[in-house]
DNA sequence: TATGAATGAGTCTTCATTCAT
DNA sequence: GATGAATGAAGACTCATTCAT
């Protein structure tokens, strides 16, 4: 429903034009939009094609199918979170300021835009056969562990954390600890009465999740 | 598809009688096993019934429609999630090792089930607007925060724990590092070319999970 | 589009009733028609419903798929032009005779109707992928062999037929020398600029076959 | 799918220059080939292109539409098929001989090519709505019924056949014994629980039907 | 001349829900 | 209560044909 860190979808009044790329980019957003919304089984293709401002058959055309639509969105996303994270230069900075830095970054990043989320929580659902058909999705992640494995090192050096811990499952829970909350959100706001959407319940939460994450890594 | 963890449908060969709780039972267990393996929208009416041995019409006389069951389920699951949380009598031991059993079962409980994590997922990608109906999902949670209040509080006491914690936030991390990893478990899995679903995979997150929480509430 | 010999579907203003076999005929038969009419490919489920007077959703509880309700088509239009030949009784009349009522009787079923020519000839395009599926086609035929083997013998015995006479063959071109030029009836007529569909030019064609059929019987 | 027969479709390399028949000649044999397999109905524009190496403006360039292009392809197949019985210079041998090889030349056309029988079955079952549209096909029939009149007729002088046969029935019979036996081989196979594709199939045939012709004209 | 993106009217199929029996 | 036939509104996907480039 609400994608505002994509760009937005280029309209030009009717789309008639041979745009090849620009018609595909433009489907590709729209149908992030509308699984991210309603999950694949709900989203609708009919839906995509008009907020594409594109001939359904368009779809097909340059997608297959809703499934190869789906992991092309979910690529993308994919894309944009990993090479956003890779312009934080952690490698630059104090490993205690690299730490928060990524650990407030990973949940910026889902306060901006919780279509990952979605997009990920449903393709889970689905045990994750959409992924499983993409050639690039593991070759993207191999430099997410390189990182964590840099800060942590450079840190258990200098004493700042403890040097037994294993990068992934680490950066796993620091993932995790900002996830959930956004994923959970609106069953969490239920059980519990509190409204988790505010932007005041986002900076507790945010205040939160660094605290304990750097409390955890001290030695 | 696998709930171990619940009940086997009563079979009741060719379920004819007309027992109308046995009929409402069987018809949330099937329902169950289909919307956790499929999601709200992948489950079918006509799977249900067939799972639960029981006419259509059935589902639609106790439940009234496809969402009024889905909210029995959800309902369900979380009352089996809280009440067996409530067999621990965590208040009668140490407080470290309160937390550790705390962290430990809530582990352990996706391991036996994951059906809980399919819906609660399942249900965030709708806004949670089933939950919303529920008139008693609230009051359910009450005891949750009062039991970590006391156990961070009994461990600020003695010195254990740090005592600036937040119990809601608190609680709210545990879950998350053992939710999250097993809730995007196929996706972590492609990524990082794992397979986190085998048991010794899961003994390494747990260890990793408990060691993590116990370390950030040190004072 | 023409299959007078079939008896006319019940209408019963409306057919809202449930009446499963009813309907479950009453599809097969505006099947018939549609499928002869136009073949597999150009057949249409919609156009199909309605000349049952059906729901569309009703073709799908009760054949599955296109695909089955073809099959069960088939199947019918087989089972019709068998049994239909059971009726001759060639038993009780001396060879010859049987032999003229038996090329006769061919000749005459097409004439009545052509759907199941059409039926077969759109099958063949795919290979009879439906017929392959049938589990009881191949014993409705085993009476048709039998049955023209004792002609044959018979019409030896006494002198009237060759004995060196294949049976299935024979058949075979039995059902040739009529089929064919029902089943090629428009293209024949074009290049031969005739129009073989009518009562004289049938009448013309049945004497031929006849007479061609006990010519080449003749020792 | 299989038409040896056919001359292969001229593949020149990415079919990227004007060359005007080449490029006609190279649709109509992948139309051939896609007809031949589908039927009408069944056949996609979009593959006769990609196998003629062709976009699929080109078809509607020189063709006109699908209709168009399907009755190219079947006066061609008719152009063959005729062209082809003219080389055998029936006049000039016997007309027992002459008879034989008739039956012969038109039972092992089938055996080499299946296509044109495909094409006819397919275009009686929409009651030959392309081939009436043509101008050329029935001049290019007349040689047919001339010679068959003139063999019957030398036949009738020597003795050899009966004299009172049409020549028009008679070819029709001629051809319908072998073409019924093709046209109709899956479900005949299918019934008879036979496969009469093998070649030892084939030649049983080919002798029967043969022998049930000259049987067949014998005074 | 040649390309392939774009169109719109279908196609088969599914499914929650109702209701006659 | 219980059954399952019946309904209608989609849903994904296809395809002959057109047309801007």
């Amino acid at each position: 429903m609400t994608t505002p860190a994509v760009p937005p979808v280029p309209q030009a009044a009717g789309r008639r034009t041979r745009d090849r790329a620009g018609t595909a980019i433009a489907i590709r957003a729209a149908a992030l939009d509308e699984f991210a919304a309603r999950g694949f089984s709900g989203g609708r293709v009919d839906r995509i094609a008009e907020k594409a401002q594109v001939n359904k058959g368009m779809i097909y055309h340059h997608y297959g199918s809703k499934d190869g639509l789906y992991l092309a969105v979910l690529e993308y996303a994919y894309e944009r979170a990993r090479s956003s994270e890779q312009t934080l230069r952690l490698d630059k900075i104090a490993p205690r300021e690299a730490m928060v830095r990524l650990v407030e970054f990973t949940f910026d990043s889902f306060v901006k835009d919780r279509s990952f989320i979605k997009l990920l929580n449903d393709e889970n659902l689905h045990g994750a056969v959409h992924l499983k058909q993409s050639q690039r999705i593991a070759e993207m992640h191999s430099p997410l562990l390189d990182n964590m494995r840099k800060i942590l090192a450079r840190g258990g050096a200098e004493g700042t954390f403890r040097t037994d811990l294993d990068p992934m499952q680490t950066w796993i829970s620091i993932a995790a600890v900002s996830y959930f909350y956004f994923s959970n959100i609106y069953t969490l706001s239920t059980i519990f009465r509190r409204d988790f959407n505010s932007r005041k319940a986002h900076a507790v939460r945010r205040q939160h999740v660094v605290d304990l994450i750097l409390s955890a890594l001290k030695p």
